[in-house]
DNA sequence: AACAGTGTTTCAAATAATGAAACGACTATA
DNA sequence: TATAGTCGTTTCATTATTTGAAACACTGTT
């Protein structure tokens, strides 16, 4: 567990590095084991995980011991998108796209080669296989993600860090196809994905853009294929440009840090 | 700068310390600025907030140089609803709520002698003036706070800790007054707070038991007054009673550290 | 009773954090 | 143009903290 580099706090960064281990897939580690698998000290590990406890960051179930993300990082967490002007500013506008598309509604960011939800207002009709507020999907099979990369700067650079893997049967898994559904994206101004991430899932997503012409973020409908048909994406595609162009209105030049 | 304790990290909590001074009323430091308001040298909180952007935690603005919260953050905050047995599984259970109400509903609970909201949905009606979800308030003058310290176990010693302030001309300022109401509240079963946290604002809270009959957390309904009139009110504590102990039978013997 | 699991504590040795001062790059004032 | 006042950032010897092997206390199992 050498995290050493410049100037940097290293415990600082451990500690964080500690809670990026408690995730969906395993939301509570024992000390002993949480050790074993980052290759650490298990003195250090507990004095690590004690702090983030004493503080909240972490909680210590009573019975099996293990640990848990906490109500503190819960807290911190949801101010980030209290002071973020692309949220806070943005948020009745989804509400609005939502109304009139009638199905889940998302806003997306890129980071670290991936989507991330930063957003979303669910339909009111039942059916809610989406994306959760604060996770992150993959590129090259969401609408948002295509979307994201279709209009990102360092695209290539992107694409070949890229783990092209079949989420399922329809995934683009092949850089070539990628980079021409990337270059149609361009010209038609909106990505689909049709099943490409979920089975009987459709999304459609639209760009962006701040006030210097950059994108910055990507907006997205999606429900079930179903209710998808080919005859009502042209007024979908439309209500989702009509968003991405008030949240444009609203934020400005607003720059995120990726 | 003395934040020496035990066993635990020191430079862990000096990191979390620093985070909690990024909040609605000031969301961004400069480096100075934030050394001079802890007391502590700027080297230590320039390195500090440097190891902190590395990684996402805080990010900076590229023009006035000053940090705010990042999106790690906000990531890592939101896994916490995701992995949370109370917030996770009980969602479903506000919806239904809000669509009988018709008014926002809050799912909060007891953190620090505040009311931590941990869940929250939004009426379909407009008028939006409401608490933002990981925001605290405090216990003596809403109807969620007043529910929680009506049922606590160490009711006493948490309202000698209170700062009885007068948030409206309506607040209960008065420990007797407070230790009054809170009785009749544990007689009626609900909580009433007509516009002592906010002028025009209407709140309706029940407790929330776990299977061991422990109030874990608070529900409640609110609304502008015109729309919470007394016939109304009825009803209302029926509904929210309904849907308290159906997040009763989800979340079994759930415990939650304060 | 011995064993294999936990989480936790100990203490000298190794390492990393600290802070006064200097640095470079600005901006506003004289 | 100087000069003074900002700002964030870097330096380096001094100081304080983190580290990890081993022991501890506790649990349930063989």
């Amino acid at each position: 567990m050498n995290v050493s580099q410049s100037n940097l706090n290293n415990s600082v960064l451990k500690a964080f590095d500690l809670l990026e281990h408690f995730h969906p897939d395993k939301p509570a580690w024992g000390v002993r084991e949480l050790a074993q698998h980052i290759g650490a000290n298990k003195s250090t590990i507990y004095r690590l995980l004690a702090t983030l406890e004493h503080i909240g960051v972490l909680q210590q179930h009573p019975e099996t011991e293990k640990y848990s993300l906490g109500l503190k990082l819960f807290e911190l967490g949801h101010r980030v998108g209290i002071q973020s002007a692309l949220v806070n500013k943005t948020h009745d506008i989804l509400e609005e796209v939502t109304k009139e598309i009638t199905e889940n509604v998302h806003l997306g960011i890129l980071q670290s080669n991936e989507v991330l939800v930063v957003d979303k207002v669910d339909s009111p009709k039942g059916l809610k296989l989406n994306f959760q507020l604060g996770s992150r999907s993959p590129l090259h099979c969401t609408s948002m993600g295509k979307t994201l990369l279709a209009f990102a700067e360092k695209q290539e650079e992107i694409i070949e860090e890229l783990d092209l893997f079949s989420k399922t049967p329809y995934s683009l898994t092949q850089k070539m196809g990628l980079i021409a559904a990337l270059n149609q994206i361009r010209k038609d101004g909106f990505a689909l994905d049709r099943e490409e991430y979920e089975l009987g899932l459709i999304c459609l997503g639209v760009p962006v853009f701040n006030q210097n012409g950059k994108a910055i973020a990507a907006l997205s409908a999606s429900g079930p294929a179903n209710r998808f048909r080919e005859e009502a994406l042209k007024d979908y595609v439309a209500i989702l440009q009509k968003g991405a162009s008030a949240i444009q209105q609203k934020i400005g030049n607003f720059q995120i840090k990726f």
